[in-house]
DNA sequence: CATGCTAACTAAACCGATTTAGTTGTCAAT
DNA sequence: ATTGACAACTAAATCGGTTTAGTTAGCATG
């Protein structure tokens, strides 16, 4: 079956582009074109299955009814959950969803989103590795529609969708402290993104709200790119004297994986000798040994959330003001904390 | 800063559109332009930091330099995994990547391929619900490019790369077998997927090899819509007299989790009872209580190999033979077998 | 001095749509 | 018979590139 073109079509009915364009997007009625002429085409483009180019058409229109998602890794289960939610409903919209991972490099990132700029994308949703305020500010100048998920800029007036990192950490370690635990260590990674700057300020907050000393020997940091290493290591020395924990914070979800993997091998009971609790899970934290507890994210909640905002943005709807939401965290607690 | 257009560069620097084009496009010396003016392009490009539209681009040129990837879910670990490799290497070749989940949905699955196609996407990896052999065979008749992954229609001679999940369960069922164990169910997906076909094959040729009667009642089919329930009612039948397993094998990651989570509930102890086996596995799965034995996918090689294939027929350098890979698994061997 | 070559460029068509600014024909009202 | 209104269309410009098929000027050659 060959392929046909708005032109074919004009030509084979004796009409012209413009009315048989006009027809299939809807618009013949207030063009005044005759029903005959409408059923005619709208029978033929039918019949020989005409689909718009799409290219051609975004080009005249400068609109491409494509949404460009940038995020650190779409293999991250998180960020796969949330591209998962964010493609649903933007494809019920209409749209398609182009993707990129950043791995975290902000030149990289920068260049993403330039590239996607180029694809002539209708907006953007982004988590970005926050490195690349002056690329989103310059979004932000040209009045691009995009929305920050994940992760913002504080001091940058964005529309994002972020949760409340600091009210998780401090969730997770009051939790700990109220089932007696008091030497707390916190397992993250050095710092960078102000999500972990959150994390590390809300596991402080909860230990000053117990009214426990803090002791910055509990605080590991891990680099990303060795952080399985540098992990099995820090858990060496934080189950060590002077500094033994009784539990331990992980600041992601793959850094507790990786310590609880390390905790087993040194054949320390969890959680009768260090009780654990992970900010963010993988799926099967509930078939742990034992079951991991976990702040839990509202995965879809953020791709919905920010297609909602990012579509007021691209229809031009809403006014200037920028939308910021922090949505909720929940604990989810499992045996790991040794509560249960 | 303004975005600039070829007309700008080429009107600013006194010189045509076309000399502007060829030279950014590297075509500068093969047409003659004088290195002169060669520099002048250049530098005026890039002082304003000029990027062609992608859309103009690609409309004229009928390529995008875009790659449409057809999946059934991508926030399912595996095609997320799969996915990451195939942007990354894609990336590096100056692809960019779209992306759309059929929910194992054939309509849906056939709508994004025309979608895709519309954008003009240069080629295809294509994930299939296996409910669409009319749509491949016409990208097929077109010679269009694209790649099968993970599923293809065995005797459609297409491109693939898939996974000996014969093979998989085989080896997994033998492995039960070989450790002593006799009644051996298989939880599984109701037919329809070659796949999972394949998996009840291999799962029914080790009971053969063994000289192990088959028992149609140890085969439980669950259906996707409803798999935990049917998953955990499941269980509770294979676990029952007249026909209690000693084994099961799971044909999926996420039924070998709704599986072990009822397991659990029934106090049924793991491998001791009862033994199982993954086909597919969650990231956490080592970490399980047992950390359970599963068949490992290759996501890497199927995201690489795809894309390696797919360039292949891009450029055109192949000529018309199909390729068929078929990768090998292999069985990580934990605790949940009872082997170790 | 006409001819041919070549270096260095360019005009214009084209990709496949959308959209602006008309045009044409019919009919009713003056 | 003229005017105006309106229904039913359409020609051509446009989006921002690529590419084909030239053109022009300068120089060497017989």
């Amino acid at each position: 079956m060959k392929r046909v073109f708005l032109k074919d079509i004009a030509k084979d009915l004796n009409v012209s582009k413009t009315t048989v364009s006009l027809v299939l997007n809807n618009k013949g009625d207030e063009n005044k074109i005759s029903q005959d002429t409408q059923q005619k085409i709208i029978a033929y483009a039918k019949e020989h299955s005409y689909v718009p180019n799409q290219l051609a058409r975004g080009l005249s229109r400068g609109k491409s009814e494509t949404i460009g998602l940038v995020i650190p890794n779409i293999s991250d289960i998180f960020y796969a959950r949330i591209a998962g939610f964010i493609e649903r409903k933007a494809k019920k919209l209409g749209y398609t969803v182009i993707f990129s991972s950043s791995y975290e490099d902000p030149k990289k990132e920068g260049e993403l989103i330039q590239s996607m700029l180029n694809r002539q994308v209708d907006g953007l949703i982004i988590a970005s590795t926050q490195q690349n305020r002056e690329e989103i500010q310059s979004l932000k100048a040209d009045s691009f529609p995009f929305v920050l998920i994940d992760r913002h800029y504080p001091d940058s007036e964005t529309d994002y969708v972020i949760v409340d990192n600091f009210e998780g950490t401090k969730k997770a370690t009051a939790h700990l402290l109220s089932l007696g635990r008091r030497k707390i260590g916190f397992v993250t990674l050095k710092p960078g993104l102000e999500v972990i700057r959150q994390r590390l300020l809300g596991y402080q907050k909860a230990l000053e709200i117990f009214g426990i000393e803090r002791i910055d020997e509990l605080v590991h940091e891990v680099s990303r790119e060795n952080y399985e290493e540098e992990t099995i290591n820090g858990i060496k020395q934080l189950v060590q004297f002077p500094n033994a924990v009784d539990a331990l914070v992980f600041a992601t979800h793959y850094l507790t994986a990786a310590g609880l993997r390390e905790l087993k091998r040194l054949n320390i009971k969890v959680p009768q000798e260090v009780a654990i609790v992970s900010f963010d899970e993988l799926e099967a934290f509930d078939l742990t040994d034992p079951a991991i507890t976990a702040v839990t994210q509202p995965a879809a909640d953020i791709g919905n959330v920010a297609v909602d905002i990012l579509m007021d943005k691209i229809k031009g709807d809403v006014p200037l003001t920028q939308m910021g939401r922090v949505l909720d965290i929940e604990l989810a607690i499992r045996r790991s904390c040794g509560s249960v």
